[in-house]
DNA sequence: CTATTATTGTATCATGATGATACATTAATA
DNA sequence: TATTAATGTATCATCATGATACAATAATAG
């Protein structure tokens, strides 16, 4: 699902002036952030990548922190400014911070085509990169394009292409802290819809866990937690016994 | 147990105004390096802290990033400076940016008393600490101070006192997150010695995770990973059965 | 209306990890 | 030689988990 914005060069090369003009008297210079956005639709684990103009690799969203804005408000504001969401579920897990990174001449040549900067721009001192995951609920999220964006995509998480940078190395850390916060914080039902299916869950556990589980055991082990409850079964057509809806009752849990 | 340095204002001045005068052209801007560094002395775990002259409150060591050094990279070297030691064992687990950071005027106050600074100075910039945990032999260590410097102190976990800016938060975070790694990583062998007993290595286990084990099972436990290598008995004076010397064998650990 | 099919919900059994407890072992001392 | 205090091991109950069997059921085909 492509989400094209078709900014024209023009609009980008105007979004990036106004950009570079505000940004050094606005924001921390040399850190940024990253923002691994993950949604769970139709049994697929996606993150959002963007793309800055005709560029051949996509990367993820971010930011910049403001001069007297605290490191997680950042991180919230810009998120929000992404996706237009309020009350989004948002964790820190990783800072990177090698000197050179990966394809980096790539993204200051494509900018010079785009607008005529300098060398030594803003953006092209060495950045610092907090880097946040997030989970958000895909249908709720209006993509708002910031200024070095011309196409948002969401990726099934099996389909990532390589990216720019280090951000494969990152969405992967992003994957395995999540199984874990997946088993420690039930962080999973943030990435569900109100009422689901158990089969539902579970293709969203085996997604983050990356392999097959039993459908008993799994469904034991849920109900063992005492964090659902039971709603009444969904009829879908289908030739076959109908599925229980179940709730999560956030009051059961201690996140 | 105190290491004072004893460095008097005169050498305080003298470093913090070379420091101050290689800084901008060596590090870069807003962006610095906390280490908790943890050792196991006496069935005591312990960390490293430090004192800026004569002020009222430790802080935890630190340090800068070199303009063309990776993030990891001056996070060993900051530690290596300060203790002397090579192969060190640290992990970085989290990033810490709030605009406000706590007693900071008091830290910029005593700079002032040291040495005549402008406001503005280089160090008195909002910085973005990454957090790095280091595990080491404390009878290795030999504490180098560094311009900021004038003692150290190895200090019972148990009784860390009010420090610096948000320093307590991060050696709680530091020690969360030792704890789940000794379990997942058995990182823990690491702050021990060659060879221990197992009533040491449990004190260890009982220190990170604040709180008794039992013994009989802390045992069965331990012995049930197949790392350890049993070695001759220690006769240690005592008036009861001498226990066993353990080795820990990282061959046959992933870690 | 009945048999079939695909999926769902539950039960059961074996296995392994863990908490709790008992008990045998032993190095020094009285 | 008995005592003491710590150590090493065994045992039992409990719980979590993997594997498997089986009953229940919603739609469809005959």
């Amino acid at each position: 699902m492509s989400l094209m914005k078709n900014l024209s060069d023009k609009e980008l090369e105007r979004g990036i002036k106004d950009f570079l003009e505000a940004a050094p008297k606005t924001y921390l210079p040399g850190v940024s952030i990253d923002t691994v956005i993950f949604s769970f639709h139709n049994n697929k684990l996606k993150v959002l990548l963007l793309r800055l103009g005709d560029m051949p690799y996509f990367s993820l969203p971010g930011g910049f922190i403001k001069k007297e804005e605290n490191l997680d408000d950042a991180a919230l504001r810009t998120l929000q400014e992404r996706t237009g969401l309020e009350n989004i579920y948002l964790e820190q897990f990783y800072t990177s911070g090698n000197a050179i990174r990966f394809n980096e001449n790539i993204v200051h040549e494509k900018l010079k085509t785009l607008v005529n900067l300098p060398d030594n721009n803003w953006l092209q001192q060495r950045f610092i990169s907090v880097c946040y995951y997030a989970l958000v609920d895909e249908t709720k999220v209006n993509p708002q394009p910031g200024p070095f964006t011309s196409e948002f995509q969401w990726v099934d998480i099996k389909k990532v292409p390589t990216l720019l940078y280090d951000h494969n190395l990152i969405i992967q850390k992003a994957l395995n802290r999540l199984a874990a916060d997946l088993d420690q914080k039930l962080v999973g039902f943030n990435l569900m819809n109100e009422t689901f299916t158990m089969g539902e869950l579970q293709k969203l556990y085996e997604a983050v866990y990356q392999k097959k589980l039993v459908r008993t055991n799994f469904q034991r082990k849920m109900l063992s937690l005492n964090v659902l409850e039971r709603l009444e079964k969904q009829y879908n057509g289908k030739a076959h016994k109908a599925p229980y809806l179940y709730r999560f009752m956030e009051a059961k849990c201690k996140c």
